[in-house]
DNA sequence: ATGAAAGCGCTAACAA
DNA sequence: TTGTTAGCGCTTTCAT
């Protein structure tokens, strides 16, 4: 590969204009640069990455750690990143976590030691430590999904108690009583505060998110946030609750698996049981019968958590920003 | 962040020991390795990788460059591709470059500038142009999907022609013979050889897999890879030829984009109408019917290439080897 | 407007 | 067995 060196050397030029000229900074004739570009292509030069990172102290990386790609909510997430990032100079670097501690353990030390110039965490289990973590190593955090107990760093998150009631709203308002809930997998905030807003609508406040496997009595069963579990999980609820009239997926996935399920039994949806997700996945609006959900605006707040680390990095002084998304009511065909 | 003169202080030794500990290399008694492990605690340092790659010449980084993570196939790979590269200690550099050939050159440069020890281009448009370029910086490179003329990469493939007869071989065993094919994205090889595939089958040989658009005669319409355009090539196909026995979808997003509009309009499959797809992503097996597909086992795949990647970094010497997977027909309900 | 030289954090060769 | 030192390729003063 050739180096800063060969193209000054062609050049004619010392390394100092070269530099110079590929950051656009001091002063340089016209005729210099003219003759380090000339050589920058003869020579099919890149600048080192590397090299250039131990000068000025930083990377221009962001690192993303999430939790599933093969989820697609996250990829539209990812997306949004990207797009941001690229507009600002920025790669990034993507740590698949799987929603194993350890890994995102690992991910973290990944990004240290790539030195990233920031990070995004999304859905984390260990957010608190992991953000503690990177704030002791000096690098700007910015949350999404799941928050931190710490105030200064900016948050992302959708107001899911609030979307949920509102979701329970729309089946109530289609006399809707009976109704079952897939519940998702216990690490999740996300699915914690849809849960919290379920129970409060139905009456029963006492009961704590979770607790609700010891109440046999609720029609709630485990969906986790996948569609081959969603699946199973409706054909468990309806075993036990043959008598409700609407199921409630905590995502889009475990309501597109009660979909399944109930096509594979010729239930009819929405007229015999009434389904509703959260998320609005793209699939979501292409199956039949089309699911009525509660939109997230993923790919944007992919956007703004590009754009409040970014902001973060050029200025550490503002402070720890929180956007709140409210999800949006689609009503299609499901119920 | 602490550097390593800061753990060679603390530990009360010269910064060589502490880099002989680090990378367990040469001669360090039991008392310094401790004292440099205890220092590295305490300091929470973690080692520059900046600093590191310029030194050995790696950066134990891959870069691997894909269309689109937003469709399902691609994040099973990315799955192989990271087990594997983990397994062997390198960090994974993921760049999407969405079909676009602009994306392609841009995403070939970062790569050259975080100069990754290797690459994997997965399904890439400028397969010849890109491995040219990485193969003159000396990065070595791997090709899934998509090849390249060049005889000395390595390549991984599907064996796309064989899976596609195979699959028209079935459904013809059903008695099918009015087939009609939802085609892929022009862009595509792998496209073009599963049409290929099926043109000759139906003793098109003459018609050439780029001219199918002047044949209007035969039942194909375009549904590129995606569940959006598969539905509405669907309602095209069945408009024009309200007499097919059986729909071929050149992926399974297309097929299942088939089966949604079937769906809609009450048509039962397989009864009226059979449908077959090909790749057999996770969401094949789940809806209702469950599809009829030819698997791929993507994930090996990924963990295949990540390996002949590795393999290749080590010895640069050994040759371009080339891995055909064979698709096997997976019988489900649809057809 | 340009060149020379120091130094970013690390590894590796050499000396002790 | 350990410490010292010379770079890796780049940016950034500081002279000129």
């Amino acid at each position: 590969m050739a180096t800063i060196k060969d193209v000054a050397q062609r050049a004619g030029l010392g390394v100092g204009t070269v530099s110079r000229v590929l950051n656009g900074s001091g002063y340089v004739s016209d005729e210099a640069r003219q003759r380090v570009l000339d050589a920058v292509r003869d020579l099919n030069y890149v600048p080192n990455a590397q090299a250039r990172a131990l000068m000025t102290r930083r990377t221009m990386t962001l690192g993303v750690a999430l939790p599933d790609l093969t989820n697609p909510y996250f990829p539209r997430l990812v997306r949004g990143i990207e797009d941001e990032a690229q507009r600002h100079g920025y790669t990034v670097i993507l740590l698949e976590t799987d929603w194993q501690p350890a890994n995102e353990r690992r991910a973290i030390d990944i990004l240290r030691r790539q030195s990233v110039d920031g990070a995004i965490l999304v859905d984390v289990t260990l957010s608190d430590l992991l953000t503690n973590i990177l704030i002791a190593a000096n690098t700007p955090v910015v949350l999404i999904g799941r928050g931190a107990e710490r105030q200064d760093v900016p948050q992302i998150t959708v107001n899911n108690y609030k979307g949920a009631t509102e979701a329970m709203q729309w089946m109530f308002s289609k006399g809707h009583r009976r109704i079952g809930f897939l519940a998702g997998p216990e690490h999740a905030v996300s699915a914690k505060q849809r849960l919290r807003a379920y129970l409060d609508f139905m009456g029963w406040e006492a009961v704590l998110v979770d607790d609700w496997e010891k109440h046999p009595e609720l029609p709630i069963a485990q969906a986790d946030y996948s569609f081959e579990r969603g699946r199973e999980a409706t054909e468990q609820l309806l075993q036990k609750y043959p008598d409700l009239t609407c199921i409630f997926g905590v995502n889009d996935m475990a309501a597109l698996g009660a979909l399944a399920y109930l096509a594979a039994q010729s239930i009819s949806v929405p007229d015999t049981l009434a389904v509703i997700g959260f998320d609005d996945v793209l699939m979501a609006s292409l199956v039949h019968p089309p699911l009525t959900t509660m939109h997230q605006p993923v790919y944007d707040m992919g956007v703004a958590g590009a754009r409040l680390l970014i902001e973060r990095i050029k200025n550490a002084e503002c402070e720890g920003q929180r956007l709140v998304f409210d999800p949006v009511l689609v009503v299609r065909q499901s119920c």
